[in-house]
DNA sequence: ACACAAGGTATACAAATGGAAACTATTACT
DNA sequence: AGTAATAGTTTCCATTTGTATACCTTGTGT
């Protein structure tokens, strides 16, 4: 694994500093992690907004497909706290039978773009974690 | 806000292809989003890594301070399994009272840095989050 | 003898989340 | 009249998650 030097732990906690205002601010108003992250980095919003940034636009049952384990109702849900948020698109098209087209907007590519290099993170060292947690479990 | 060009588009989706190797593989044996993911990017995982980013070395108490809504059952279940995937180092000191300190470990730190990305994404596109999640509520 | 400290665990209960299956609406086709 | 398709919604139920509170352990100070 790649060593992280002193000097990257001090910019990283100046990072965090900067980005919390007072770190231990209470009654934060909004708070980025709480009210923003919590929703985004949830495991099926990652996945609905990775399939997204694949295919460019899906329609309610294929995204179902991809994803092959969610349920219609948790879809039906995370789609529309993903669109009241502002990272996903839908357009009607009233046709019969009704048809619905998702896409990422272009906040939600934003988000996407950093998302990657959190989930290639997660793949890359996916091993790590299994042998750590592997570990851990005879350990106990 | 910043757009994003077709180009980016593109190269974000070929990422997502080679992180996924074959993008709609099933019964893939260790799912870095469901598997790893699900468990570091939940929303207090998240915020015990972002203050032991700026506070080397914390104890129990000060940690549960620090996160001030969070109770000692689940700041104890979420510090195990953050141990347990290697996240974080918990050091016994048999003193009395009992003194336990904990610390990133270097893996820990190398997720930190890509994670700070997206929170720090979060902090700065709170205000559009805000602003897209009133806007849908008018409109429903 | 008793309280106190730290770092939790145990217990009881409430609330949120998730899954399965049935159901809805609309219109065309058979 | 019955069926099919899409995109969900609804209902019921089980599981998971979270909260609050009391409790435990060990040795020291009063």
């Amino acid at each position: 694994m790649e060593t992280i030097t002193e000097n990257q732990k001090i910019k990283v906690a100046k990072k965090i500093k900067k980005m919390f205002g007072h770190v231990d601010r209470r009654n934060i108003e909004f708070c980025p992690i709480r009210d923003v992250m919590s929703l985004a980095s949830d495991k099926w919003s990652i996945l609905i907004i990775l399939y997204l940034g694949y295919y460019p636009v899906l329609r309610f049952n294929k995204l179902r497909k991809h994803i092959y384990d969610i349920s219609n109702k948790v879809l039906s849900e995370r789609l529309k706290m993903l669109e009241g948020d502002g990272y996903i698109s839908r357009k009607l098209f009233a046709e019969v039978p009704i048809r619905v087209e998702y896409s990422l907007t272009d906040f939600g590519h934003s988000y996407l773009q950093k998302l990657l290099e959190l989930t290639e993170w997660a793949e890359k060292h996916k091993g790590t974690v299994i042998s750590n947690r592997a570990d851990y479990q005879k350990s106990t």
